[in-house]
DNA sequence: TGTCGTCTGTATGCTAGCGCACGTAGTTGG
DNA sequence: CCAACTACGTGCGCTAGCATACAGACGACA
């Protein structure tokens, strides 16, 4: 089966610069493939490379309790991975693993923050960037406290369509219930009662995504609430 | 009875600057004091000022589905309200109440922005202090999913007591409730399982920490993992 | 001193999600 | 073609926390 990536060529926040800045930008990375369930950095290691996703998809995760984990970030071509390098602090704060296998666009950290004191446009798209991470991280926060499986599930479905601009991607129970922080068993019930209800269909990791719009519908508002902080401040 | 708040004189962020800048940044800001349960900005507005705790702290909260919250982050005076403001954006992205009463500093966000480009150092030092937060919202995020109340409150009553540098403090179930993402009856069972274990005395929201030890013990590692965070970026 | 409002304690029935264990269906590879 | 592996489905007993309701306790103030 094709995967089917409609694959974006390049990234939004790098889009969205000056065609000198960009060029300029463009010319200091390097074009990278990355592996679905690459680990590219770990908290509190150094961070040696910032990532623009172009056709790939990166979670963040927060580790708890040694074995257990929460997605608190997805990262897709709208996106960044390394973001706080630019606050001057060069440890990773999560686990990056790669959600979806793919393109990206890859920079090391010295050049990165040389080219940010280069272009003031970089830097106020960052900063804009850096906001919206945490208004969603908080967003996730209360989203993870009070509401079902079932409607987190739908929300992140969404979330992971979005950025793999596609319909059909790869994911297991397992890594999804990692992902929400539940049972592998939560998962598997929460995705049959989507199945049942026509709104996606799921056979060994392999997700398509049917009935978007009913999908919206059976996710909590968190998702709609994303989407608006995004338009707001970087729209 | 007496608050016995072993009031500090100063803000933790400001002192750790070089004595000219902290002049300067004094002078621009006007001593005020905060009351309990005031509120100091609401998400989706304009930041108006910043504010500096000295004796007070404020505590951050996600409103969720329009009536419940989530509390995301504790500032006293080891740091700042209104920090968003120099990611260049000055829209509030949380709810900030006054969770307990007492002086702080003032300053108009004009004020701060222009500072803000005066001080090299003030700058490394908030951009620090945004990282820690940002960690810190993560592991909130993942102590809400994974912990019971009991723990989480045990965590909660030892990052408010150094934030009231004091062993004493006021704060009702109801808030509790609420800053906790929880039912008031819960923490009702949670506070008096730790009053029968002697670690605080509870009556009419007067809070006391009887055996802080203890109480840390009681808790989820949630709370060191936060403060050694902020040991290793702000130490 | 009584009354009212606020704060805390307790009871009952309910549900989502947990831990564990085992069963089953595709997939891969010798 | 069989074995081993991976991924998904199901069942059972359990617990934390939910919603609701009500009762007691303390304090302020008339």
């Amino acid at each position: 089966m094709s995967f089917n990536h409609a694959v974006q060529a390049t990234n939004q926040l790098l889009d969205a610069l000056p065609p000198n800045d960009c060029e300029q930008l463009l010319s200091k990375c390097e074009h990278i493939e990355l592996n679905f369930a690459e680990v590219l950095c770990r908290p509190g290691e150094r961070i040696s490379h910032v990532y623009f996703p172009t056709g790939s998809f990166i979670s963040l995760v927060t580790p708890v309790d040694g074995k257990a984990g929460l997605e608190v970030g997805l990262i897709g071509n709208e996106g960044m991975l390394g973001l706080t390098l630019m606050l001057g602090v060069d440890l990773a704060p999560f686990h990056a693993l790669v959600q979806g296998a793919g393109p990206a666009l890859r920079m090391t950290a010295a050049a990165f923050l040389s080219e940010l004191g280069q272009s003031a446009t970089l830097q106020q798209k960052l900063k804009a960037y850096l906001y919206v991470s945490m208004s969603q991280l908080a967003q996730t926060a209360a989203c993870t406290r009070f509401h079902v499986v079932e409607a987190r599930l739908a929300r992140w479905l969404l979330m992971t369509q979005d950025r793999a601009h596609s319909n059909y991607f790869h994911v297991t129970h397992v890594f999804l219930a990692y992902i929400l922080g539940v049972r592998r068993v939560g998962i598997t019930k929460a995705a049959n009662a989507l199945q049942k209800r026509k709104l996606i269909s799921y056979q060994r990791g392999n997700i398509t995504i049917i009935d978007r719009a009913g999908l919206e519908a059976a996710s909590c508002g968190c998702y709609r609430a994303d989407k608006e902080s995004y338009a707001r401040i970087l729209g």
